[in-house]
DNA sequence: TATGTCAACGTGCTAT
DNA sequence: ATAGCACGTTGACATA
């Protein structure tokens, strides 16, 4: 049994028919999705018995083959499964994998996983649809794969990780926003507290000054200078800035 | 040769 | 129980 859901079937008859991908993702979608993993992850394109259902030798299934062991973060191996699917003379047979197969182009001979690159019409295609929509339900999964010569499995985790370019793209311009909008905080602070400095040396040197409800205090926009009421457009009141001329209003 | 890209994977979580 | 997704990671390949 392979952690992609094979099981050792032995020899298997069957007519033609389309892919289907049932495949757990992992050893732990296998373990706990016990009964998936038992059942066969695809519908093999098998057997044509001279029915002209398949051209003769079998097609190949792409996403049929289990990979060989992948190693982990830890180096350990996963992907222990060795079965995969191969046609003889129209006739399919399971057979154990010794990584000569070439029905899953990601992986050459010697086991190694070789890095498929989509081809520029297929990724073009891809893109296309994402474009459309960032997520596909099975059957149109199945489509595109078809239409693509990918497996749907394929066409699964492309979208996966292009949703996920699509997110740390989006991120990293939030990040940048943020970072702007951080330094502009910081320098509108620093600005602050000079002028906070000022007003207090200001208060020190003339402690006759009006002493203004604090509430009444704004920010003009336009030249930032202090004034009693909300500064609006146009009227800057740089006159009454700071403190009354009215001396006599203090205290 | 260092670094970036991206297909593919393992795992955890969630919805059904 | 199962399927699908997000997230983090791996490793082959491309390129500077």
């Amino acid at each position: 049994m392979d952690h992609h859901g094979r099981g050792d079937l032995g020899l298997n008859l069957k007519l033609g028919s389309e892919l289907v991908d049932h495949r757990p993702r992992s050893i732990t979608h296998v373990k706990r999705n016990y009964q998936t993993a038992m059942r066969p992850c695809f519908e093999l394109p098998l057997l044509s018995l001279g029915l002209g259902l398949d051209g003769g030798g079998g097609q190949v299934d792409q996403g049929a083959v289990v990979k060989p062991g992948v190693k982990g973060r830890d180096g350990e191996t996963s992907g222990q499964s060795t079965v995969s699917s191969f046609s003889n003379s129209g006739l399919s047979v399971m057979r154990e994998r010794s990584y000569e197969d070439e029905d899953y182009n990601c992986f050459s001979n010697d086991g190694v996983r070789k890095k498929l690159r989509l081809k520029k019409d297929q990724a073009q295609v891809l893109e296309e649809r994402f474009k459309q929509q960032s997520t596909l339900n099975p059957k149109q999964k199945q489509a595109l794969a078809r239409q693509l010569n990918l497996s749907p499995r394929q066409v699964e985790v492309w979208f996966q990780n292009r949703r996920a370019r699509t997110k740390l793209k989006q991120t990293e311009l939030d990040y940048e926003y943020l970072k702007k909008c951080c330094e502009t905080l910081t320098e509108e602070n620093r600005r602050l507290i000079k002028e906070l400095k000022e007003l207090k040396a200001l208060k020190q040197a003339q402690p006759n000054c009006v002493k203004l409800p604090a509430a009444t205090l704004s920010i003009c926009p336009s030249c930032e200078c202090v004034t009693t009421t909300p500064a609006r457009g146009g009227d800057c009141p740089s006159k009454s800035k700071f403190f009354n001329s009215a001396p006599s209003a203090a205290y």
